[in-house]
DNA sequence: CGGCGAGTTGCAAAAGAATCGCTTCTAGGC
DNA sequence: GCCTAGAAGCGATTCTTTTGCAACTCGCCG
């Protein structure tokens, strides 16, 4: 169950606006949008994702979901499927592991990630737009050429000056993103 | 350039153009100014590295050496011994596995890699510097935040014309790195 | 020019992350 | 309410990378 935080669905907040749905909502209007189940899990790890609110690791959503939650091969299987329609991007550590982060629309982030204790923290607005085009510059060209399905990663690694003070907590103590 | 400061072996082919050193050399000359040993497995991964010319896989590297080589474990740790140096740069594929790409004090390269064929090409110069440039624009602000040890992750991914063309053939074949 | 020792390598085994097979369950259309 | 394709559960597996430890060797020193 999903507790009394979301109402069953006389849609309280959503209909007001119109427009500004409960980010679950949204999310499982997505899901259904790709013919894909609303179940149980997938309401739960969305909800996870979603009260994150930045890239989490598989494992981390799965210990977030609790004792009665669902497999840990279910969570790579909705992580896979909830990337190939969007509804995730995926942020990936120096290790080659990777972060899940919740996508309901806005453009592309991009991350720092303290070497130290894997925090996470976003690029400032000004460089990520900046970024932004530069990259787009790029998968213009390759489409361009023919390339499709045009993709990429980016990520910034580096010692966080807060890391630093923190370094002797093996895992980032103020900020469990993993 | 520095040819006439390490005149201290019996220079097989380095002397004969008189200033290009054997790549090889050079590698070696970096090793050896880190304090590491110049050990024949190592020359020979590098050798291979440099006769690659691109971003390759550890057990591609391992497989050129032949059936006389080295461990594949030596592989993977002469990898991060020459990583942490700055002699080789990692590449990344979707998977998270990495590529290594020999580094002998060029700029940064940036690469698209087939989604299909993980044939990878190098990314055109005009794009590539407006890339550095912007990535340099964040690096510059993390360290202006106080991070150290800046570094990032910059991989394409697409299906690329050709490599529909090839879908059939597991690795690439063909493939002129550019 | 032979010995010594820290740095390297080899081999076996372990650790992880992610995937697969197969059975059982269930969302949601009829 | 019934039915079935899609999803979840669970065990086992694959594959990449790491670790422990004994044996080896590069290269500095006498």
């Amino acid at each position: 169950m999903i507790a009394s935080t979301q109402t069953n669905h006389p849609l309280p907040i959503a209909v007001k606006g119109g427009k500004e749905q409960a980010p679950v909502e949204l999310a499982c209007a997505k899901l259904k949008e790709a013919g894909l189940r609303i179940t149980q899990p997938r309401v739960a790890i969305l909800a996870a994702l979603i009260k994150a609110g930045r890239p989490t690791s598989i494992d981390a959503i799965h210990g977030e979901l609790g004792s009665n939650s669902c497999d840990i091969v279910t969570v790579y299987r909705c992580m896979a499927a909830f990337e190939s329609i969007g509804l995730v991007r995926r942020a990936f550590l120096i290790n080659g592991t990777s972060l899940y982060e919740i996508n309901l629309g806005d453009p592309n982030r991009y991350h720092v990630v303290c070497k130290q204790t894997n925090q996470v923290q976003e690029i400032d607005a000004a460089s990520a737009s900046e970024l932004r085009r530069a990259v787009q510059v790029v998968e213009d060209t390759l489409r361009a050429q023919g390339y499709s399905e045009v993709g990429h990663i980016v990520e910034f690694f580096g010692k966080s000056p807060s890391g630093s003070r923190l370094q002797s907590d093996a895992q980032a103590p103020v900020v469990p993103a993993l």
